[in-house]
RNA sequence: CGGGGUGUGGCGCAGUCUGGCAGCGCGCAUGCUUUGGGAGCAUGAUGUCGGAGGUUCAAAUCCUCUCACCCCGACCA
């Protein structure tokens, strides 16, 4: 491709509303433009990016057995209300009506869809195992849009569903979608690892993450790794070995209401009292679809909503308000406490459980009780483990490692449903012996928009983007100097066509600029290899070739151009 | 939804406090010169100052309402 052919719209300066670098990026190197917010269009360096991670994404989904198909972004609300997530994926949801006033879901995720696809197709074990695959846009009314690529509400996902017989036959299908994320992701240049994850509204009974590490505020996520075994998991999910055990007093204590005006916060009331942190357990208040919940967690730990959430089996969960605080622990934030709560549901954590004389809230203004102990003095409707992991805890998973923070962009995942949807939508099969059974499904997802973006938070200097060869959009650039000049243009056509006969992607700069904007734009745009053409070393017969990570070049013969460029390419990420 | 902020030519911004000709840099067009890391000179085009209403002799500027966008939080299949 010449430049002067396409449409590659580089910006000097960064547009003011572009805060993470791959995005901002992104629209100097005239990769992509916004529409709204969350929504973008995807110019023609862009498009190139989409279809060379698509293709890897089709390779290795193929080479697992999967099989392409294309589902309609249209869903009838219908299934979506069958399955209960008509309810659950609430505003994120985008939806709308037909002519006829009929209830439409544009889609964010295709288990519905397919699963009716299935439900009709399959009968007997006989047709199972089975893999279907989609790369096409989704929508989701992300509740705040932002990064560009990274979470829009417009995008583009590989999606991917299994239906299995039995237990076993999942296992080995998971298996291959794992192995082929880890080829995927691979052969993209970009190293991403498994986290344990929580499955979210998805649903099922386990899922995993792909993330790709970031230095850099675009980590969404944080994860937590064990520096000694291969524990790794979303901090969401992440469970843990407590390092801060207190003493345990062997016999309980009376229970006594204590004064301790102006002590609030942790910090105050461990100060005031003179104990440790890990002697005082904090009752937080929540409201889980519109009910008041106590969420009792030791002094020292912060509380993992996620795992509140999931333990209550709420959909909507959010911190009570000062004015809900008042209504139901009848004090202001600060002094809640379990002892004399009504109707107000107690979830406590195991950490607090085993603790003995205790100080808590008093329910009333500057007062806690101390000498607290469960079961005596109050009743939990509910011990499980509420804490969010952090880093220098232990691991769950080995004895003697710790856990470490890490900040990710979640850039693939996996999904374990078992049989949420095959159950709800009624997919069932005949297995051996003629009994009817639910299929088993997994599902499997890949940001095919997402994950570029994400790359570029590491592949990337001052002067602009460095593709990983295999996402880049073009593999070569040449660069004649002065297209005017009768000399240099011969031997850029021939290195041009030379390079497209090998079968390489180039782009040759053709344009009547100055060399400053040339270079420039290139190391922008971040094509991996650069070829350049001027008089210096054409004198010689030469070419400079080099590599858009690299600093130094180095000069090649016009006629070994391909040789070189091919021997460069394969020591490139 | 809560908190903070921004809307002025394609991009980046000044001007708003204190009302008085709508400006600057880049980009764009034309010409000449230049040509190995974002050239110089000259000439030129491009704006309903986000929108609506109001105050005023006069509004980018003051007031009211509204829309869009960004950041932090909640959320995230």
């Amino acid at each position: 491709m010449r430049w002067s052919q396409t449409y590659i719209p580089t910006l000097r300066e960064a547009p003011a509303d572009a805060e993470l670098i791959s995005h901002q990026l992104m629209l100097r190197g005239g990769y992509i433009r916004k529409l709204a917010s969350g929504v973008y269009l995807y110019l023609p360096l862009m498009q190139r990016v989409i279809d060379k991670f698509s293709q890897i994404v089709r390779d290795e989904m193929n080479a697992a057995g999967a099989l392409e198909i294309t589902m309609s972004v249209l869903c009838p609300a219908e299934i979506w209300q069958e399955s209960g997530r008509y309810e659950t994926a609430g505003k994120e949801q985008m939806r709308m009506k037909d002519r006829r006033n009929h209830e439409m879901v544009l889609c964010g995720t295709h288990e519905e869809s397919v699963t009716t696809l299935i439900k009709g197709e399959v009968k007997s074990y006989r047709q199972l195992p089975m893999n279907l695959y989609q790369i096409q846009v989704k929508f989701r009314d992300e509740i705040r849009p932002r990064f560009g690529l990274m979470r829009g509400r417009e995008f583009i996902m590989k999606d991917a569903y299994s239906f299995d017989a039995t237990e076993e036959s999942f296992e080995v299908s998971y298996g291959k979608m794992v192995n082929a994320y880890f080829n995927i992701f691979r052969r993209a240049g970009i190293e991403a690892v498994k986290v344990e994850s929580d499955t979210g509204a998805m649903g099922g009974k386990a899922a995993h993450e792909f993330m790709f590490l970031v230095d850099t505020n675009a980590g969404e996520e944080v994860i937590m790794f064990c520096d000694k075994c291969d524990y790794a998991a979303n901090s969401e999910k992440a469970t843990f070995v407590d390092p801060n055990k207190p003493t345990l007093d062997t016999e309980m204590k009376g229970m006594e209401t204590v004064d301790t005006p102006g002590a609030a916060t942790i910090e105050e009331v461990t100060f005031f009292l003179k104990v440790e942190s890990t002697r005082l357990a904090k009752t937080l208040m929540y409201m889980a679809d519109g009910e008041p919940v106590a969420a009792m967690i030791r002094g020292d730990r912060d509380l993992n909503e996620i795992k509140l959430k999931n333990a209550l089996g709420a959909i909507e969960l959010e911190m009570a308000t000062p004015d809900q605080v008042q209504q139901y622990t009848s004090a202001p934030v600060g002094f809640a406490g379990p002892i004399g709560l009504k109707e107000v549901k107690i979830l406590v954590d195991p950490l607090v459980a085993e603790l003995k004389n205790f100080v808590v809230g008093a329910n009333e203004n500057e007062k806690h009780i101390v000498n607290v102990n469960i079961d005596r003095d109050f009743k939990a409707d509910l011990v499980v483990d509420l804490s969010l992991a952090a880093g220098e805890d232990g691991c769950p998973n080995c004895d003697a490692g710790q856990l470490i923070c890490k900040s990710g962009i979640e850039v693939g995942n996996t999904f374990m449903l078992g049989t949420k949807y095959s159950d709800a939508l009624g997919a069932k099969f005949l297995d051996e012996k003629g009994a009817e059974q639910l299929i088993i499904m997994g599902s499997y997802g890949i940001g095919i928009t997402r994950t570029p973006q994400a790359a570029l938070e590491k592949y990337c200097d001052d002067k602009g983007i460095i593709w990983p060869k295999s996402i880049a959009p073009y593999l070569v650039e040449i660069i004649p100097l002065k297209p005017g000049d009768q000399t240099q243009m011969e031997a850029a056509e021939k290195i041009y066509n030379d390079l497209e006969a090998a079968g390489l992607d180039v782009l040759m700069d053709d344009r009547e600029e100055r060399p400053g904007v040339k270079f420039n734009d290139a190391d922008l745009i971040g094509l991996p290899i650069r070829i350049t053409i001027g008089d210096k070393s054409l004198k010689d017969g030469n070419v400079e070739l080099k590599a858009r990570c690299e600093k130094d070049f180095a000069l090649v013969p016009v006629g070994d151009i391909v040789g070189a460029v091919k021997q460069l390419a394969e020591r490139l990420n």
